[in-house]
DNA sequence: TACTCGTGGTA
DNA sequence: TTACCAAGAGT
């Protein structure tokens, strides 16, 4: 008899404490674990719980979204933020009408060719909705391999390969044990073996942690600059949007000028939307979200 | 590789 | 109050 992996530890840990998220409940479907995925991209549980709800009652399937125009999208998306994210989602449902059927693809080749949809994406779609073998790694998964088996604090980028072949050597053989164990290191990561103040005496690995074992080391060197906001063009891209997404007409660029002092700035900002697909010019001095209407006439 | 891309809660 | 940062992807 050997002692329980690290995986088992974790995953009978999962069992019995993990969070009720409503995209874990029996019978929800590829459609919205990969919704509930590129919500949850950079973006906390507790807001994107109810815009899941009600993003998926709206549109059950991909092809019900990929039926409207991206400004319904981008209305629907309400402030997740980074919005980028409600194009592209609405670019993966048009692939996968084109590509697929409209079912969302099971083999990992055809996840990570879909808009919006990376690494990790692919990974977790792969494993949480078609139950199959595949390290997946997201940024509380690399801190708790990284913790408790390295015994390392985290410091330093992701270095991809690196990561997925550390977690997939913890992974139990059988692809559904294997899955339910990554929910578990997803959750562990969330919950307990958190950034900042981790709760070991809640941990179900303390006893075999090497990060605990060598004293908890905290991060050396300088690690990533802080994000600001205040003042670059993100900030002036929000503001932009804002006014689009209540508009109901096309929106005067007199009128946009006004969200932002600097006018350079406010162009290159409105320039960028439009780059990115979520603004369109209507005419020479108005703007709306991409498709917010009937189409633009083309002289 | 390093940088961009929103938003709002928390310490 | 300011600073940090939360299930990444794309370039």
């Amino acid at each position: 008899m050997t002692e329980p992996t690290f995986a088992t530890l974790v995953s009978r840990w999962y069992t019995h404490h993990a969070r009720d998220l409503p995209w874990r409940h029996p019978g929800v479907g590829a459609w919205a674990i990969l919704v509930s995925e590129v919500m949850l991209q950079q973006t906390p549980v507790a807001r994107v719980i109810p815009a899941w709800t009600a993003w998926l009652s709206r549109w059950p399937t991909a092809a019900d979204l990929a039926a409207e125009p991206p400004a319904e999208a981008i209305r629907m998306w309400g402030r997740l933020g980074y919005p980028r994210r409600a194009v592209r989602l609405r670019e993966c449902a048009v692939a996968m009408v084109e590509r697929h059927g409209g079912q969302v693809p099971d083999r990992l080749e055809q996840l990570l060719a879909l808009p919006g949809v990376g690494t990790y994406t692919a990974r977790a779609v792969a494993a949480f909705a078609y139950g199959q073998r595949h390290p997946v790694v997201d940024t509380n998964v690399r801190r708790v391999i990284c913790r408790a088996v390295a015994g390392e604090p985290d410091a330093g980028p992701a270095t991809r390969p690196a990561d997925l072949a550390a977690t997939e050597e913890l992974l139990p053989t059988e692809p559904a044990a294997a899955a339910l164990a990554s929910a578990a290191f997803m959750e562990l990561g969330a919950v307990v073996c958190t950034a900042r103040s981790p709760r070991c005496g809640s941990c179900p690995v303390t006893s075999i942690c090497a990060w605990r074992a060598s004293g908890q080391p905290a991060p050396a060197g300088p690690t990533r600059r802080p994000q600001r906001y205040a003042g670059t063009d993100r900030q002036v891209r929000g503001l932009l949007l804002g006014v689009l997404r209540e508009a109901t007409a096309p929106v005067s660029r007199h009128r946009l000028d006004q969200v932002w002092t600097d006018n350079v700035q406010c162009v290159r900002a409105l320039t960028g939307l439009v780059k990115d697909g979520l603004v369109e010019q209507v005419d020479e001095t108005s703007f709306r979200l991409a498709g917010d209407g009937p189409p633009i006439l083309v002289p």
